[in-house]
DNA sequence: GGATTTCGCTCGTCTCTAAGG
DNA sequence: GCCTTAGAGACGAGCGAAATC
């Protein structure tokens, strides 16, 4: 009767076994699978063969276990919100530069924002980013405690943490300017009032509007699927008697609800009204070309992890607000306005 | 000088912790959150009331590496995959019915499915889903050796895991078979090479067709950006003289190309074309209230989450195939063809 | 004596055996 | 037989200190 069962097909390889396999301590092989100094080059790529020969993959379990900090970033999104489609991909970019691993916690109507952030709590995460967060203030004050926190796409207030949104203010601004330049005097704008930071988006709307001496047109709408939102405001605008010459959405969303339902409605875009998006996801996809503001992904994410890093890293500790660039991108979906 | 520091702020609560602070041992802690039996329901309670005042929640690195499986699926999808949207959410229910907890890891353009799946094995994942992974069936079949597998929409064969897809041929054929139904003759398919099993579902097209004894009408597309293609499928049937009077999708996003180019042309959908998608994604948006093929998330979750079960209990082996349900989902995108 | 290698303890939890109330 | 505790050895790697060439 075997006392120890011979390393079998089933059990993963450790440190150890690369060590015997070539017959060297198992620290050695831990020195330099960190990379640590005081090994020499010959060794280490012995090392490095075996493992690969053997199949060995660090076990991050055991790595999370025992080392100071897990070097892990806990980032919690929601499925079904688009921007993240390109957010997480740059997110774990940024992460690996500044040594980080990334651990993805999602959340959806079976999923709440707790339990994502527990599971992130659960595995010792170093920090995390929270995309879109839905969790009350006083919650994640808590948690800031405790946790370095950054909050991506959502602009909270009087929380320790950092904060990481695109200027929807000036981007909103420059795309109704550009649109006054064009010769658009009734310029009208789509709020989302569900969506988070709609309230900035609206800010550059009405700022511009103000400065340029012309009349607010807004309108107001609510509602779970965005893009029939976009599609209910087209069926207000239209009910209105006249409609205006150029229509600001808050999003993308939004913009495509709206130009679709104006289309099948035998209203041109941009013939008879110029339309503008926000976010530049779906409005980059060349069968729709929308004129959008656009907000960068990659700077986004980058500015969310450098931020996290120094917080993990113990260098800030209060609330601090980074504006990414928000710039307008004209494609086909706006011209000059129509003649009446 | 303190040999030993109290416990900090920084430092998480521990089973000890827990513990200690209503004066019992730490194994009974361990043995009422493993929710063993040999624990009275007074002292229980009183456990968790303990580590909810304290804020302890168990180390998942520390179980993960002491317990004989870490009882973790690991997941791989790609962030544009619109699908995953509703997938994973259902992913994350199935999994806990099972006992399981779910690591997620990303793909994009900017990291391969074999960096993503490293991460799972690194994890000590138990078992892994790949949702329509883009590994080379020869390296998969190496993995399925040591790592229990299940390819989740994508139908690969010669590799011993589970594949669970929904069944392609049955609702494109259903599909087809309605709009004969409803008088049409012309009737096209749109295919798109490039996406996983659209051979299958091109199947049930022809099947259809020769049963009905019409004449097959495919128009073949290609490209990165799906909607773009189905915008280009819609160029093609204009430029060639006489439209079909209805066209299936092989996907909802070919779809919305399809129909908002037609659209844009002052081509009625359903008036002068009826157009049927797949997926039953984007599809349902009450805006577009396109006429699809239903795939339920659900059921390929569900699926996909019962048989890496029965794998990783040992209980299967070899390659097995599921195909879930696809069914028509008939809305207004469809209607009687047009009179010529 | 500097470069290279090894020792020995530790992280938080699981799991097992033995024994106490 | 119920509930509870004591004690100890894993799991796999990190890391400070000591040993070796």
């Amino acid at each position: 009767m075997p006392n120890k069962q011979p390393p079998s097909d089933q059990r993963h390889a450790t440190m150890a076994d690369v060590a015997a396999h070539i017959g060297v301590s198992r620290q050695l092989v831990g020195l330099a699978f960190r990379h640590a100094p005081g090994v020499s080059a010959e060794t280490a790529a012995k090392i490095f063969q075996a493992a690969e020969e053997i199949g060995y993959q660090p076990n991050l379990a055991a790595q999370a276990l025992r080392r100071e900090g897990t070097k892990y970033i806990g980032v919690t999104y929601h499925t079904s919100h688009s921007s993240s489609e390109e957010l997480l991909p740059a997110i774990y970019k940024a992460a690996e530069t500044h040594g980080f691993k990334v651990i993805l916690s999602a959340t959806s109507s079976l999923r709440s924002d707790q339990e994502a952030l527990n599971e992130i709590i659960g595995h010792r995460c170093d920090g995390a980013i929270l995309i879109s967060s839905t969790l009350p203030n006083s919650r994640l004050q808590k948690i800031a405690k405790s946790l370095p926190l950054v909050s991506l796409s959502r602009r909270i207030e009087g929380v320790n943490c950092g904060v990481v949104a695109s200027h929807g203010e000036h981007g909103v601004y420059e795309a109704v300017q550009y649109l006054a330049s064009l010769g658009h005097k009734a310029i009208a704008y789509v709020d989302t009032v569900e969506m988070f930071d709609h309230e900035y988006r609206l800010q550059g709307y009405q700022d511009a509007i103000r400065e340029l001496n012309l009349e607010n047109w807004i309108a107001t709408i609510s509602g779970d699927y965005i893009e029939s939102a976009g599609a209910q405001a087209a069926e207000q605008f239209m009910s209105q008697g006249e409609l205006p010459t150029a229509i600001v959405c808050a999003n993308d969303q939004v913009a495509l609800g709206l130009v679709y339902t104006f289309q099948k409605s035998g209203i041109k875009v941009p013939g008879d009204v110029s339309i503008v998006g926000y976010d530049d996801t779906i409005a980059r996809n060349p069968f729709l070309d929308f004129t959008t503001v656009h907000q960068d992904a990659k700077e986004l994410a980058e500015a969310a992890v450098a931020d996290l890093a120094d917080r993990i890293a113990g260098k800030k500790k209060l609330a601090e607000l980074y504006l990414t660039s928000a710039n307008l991108v004209v494609r086909s979906s706006t011209s000059v306005p129509r003649l009446n």
